[in-house]
DNA sequence: GCTTGACCTTGCCCTTGGGGCAAGGTTCTA
DNA sequence: TAGAACCTTGCCCCAAGGGCAAGGTCAAGC
């Protein structure tokens, strides 16, 4: 019997997240055995290779969603991947540059904690942070 | 009257952040008016300043409690300032390489999407995620 | 046949840092 | 004195599950 313990294991995923996505629509509900049990068929198995896949880029499973039920209706959903592949590409240069910001902020801290070592400096609360020039 | 609204105008949060740290244990409950109205006092100030300069170097509430308790109880909390500042900087520079292998891959799945496009290739969802190589 | 361990079910609380809303009380201003 | 603008607490929401609890079920070995 495919239960939900061995789809996971089938796709590395954990069954939590398995039910997860079909509690948000991403999967079709299963079969279910007399006593409950989700009974899985093969065909189950490419979708979720295809979600891991799809969150590997970074995807959301909201637009995941949209794939699936863009496909679901028989039509071709690469146009909307590739919009969502642009949008993604995007998001990830603002974030790259935001983080190298952050990173430069960071270290001017550093350096101030270097400087200021055993010379004892005040601050309110401490120097090292208060000086930092507010983004 | 030194009301919540007052402060988080003042230091650029919202009332509700500044109930938050309240509640989290950043910063010391302030005397109530008789209508349980917070009332601070211009102490108030600068630690809020001080925790939002700290949230602008990365840090979070939890770490930012940490130094703070610190300087509460009298000591200087540089030491841990500078190790926190140390692991942030280690741990920016892993997200940073994270989202540049993410970006690599994910230009990759666009420049499938360029190749493929109007080609038709199948797939059993859409082939241009489906051809990702899995991290 | 029975036990035992591994699996399944649902449901609830937890994470981060608040945002938004509701229902109701308070204060200030015209 | 009315209304605007503020305040209070409390609850639900975000993403993507992890962890736990209480209880039901299945398969293997004895």
């Amino acid at each position: 019997m495919l239960t939900v313990g061995r789809v996971a294991k089938q796709t590395g995923l954990s069954p939590k997240a398995v039910r997860l996505y079909e509690a948000h629509g991403l999967i079709d509900p299963p079969e279910r055995t007399p006593a409950g049990y989700r009974t899985y068929t093969d065909k189950a198995l490419p979708e979720l290779h295809f979600i891991r896949q799809a969150q590997t880029l970074g995807l959301s499973l909201k637009e995941i969603k949209r794939i699936l039920d863009l496909q679901r209706q028989g039509q071709q959903p690469c146009e909307l991947v590739t919009s969502l592949l642009d949008q993604h590409l995007d998001e990830i240069d603002r974030r790259i540059a935001d983080l190298q910001g952050l990173r430069q902020t960071l270290q001017a801290a550093r350096d101030r904690a270097d400087q200021a070592a055993g010379r004892g400096e005040p601050g309110v609360i401490c120097h090292i942070i208060e000086s930092t020039q507010d983004g």
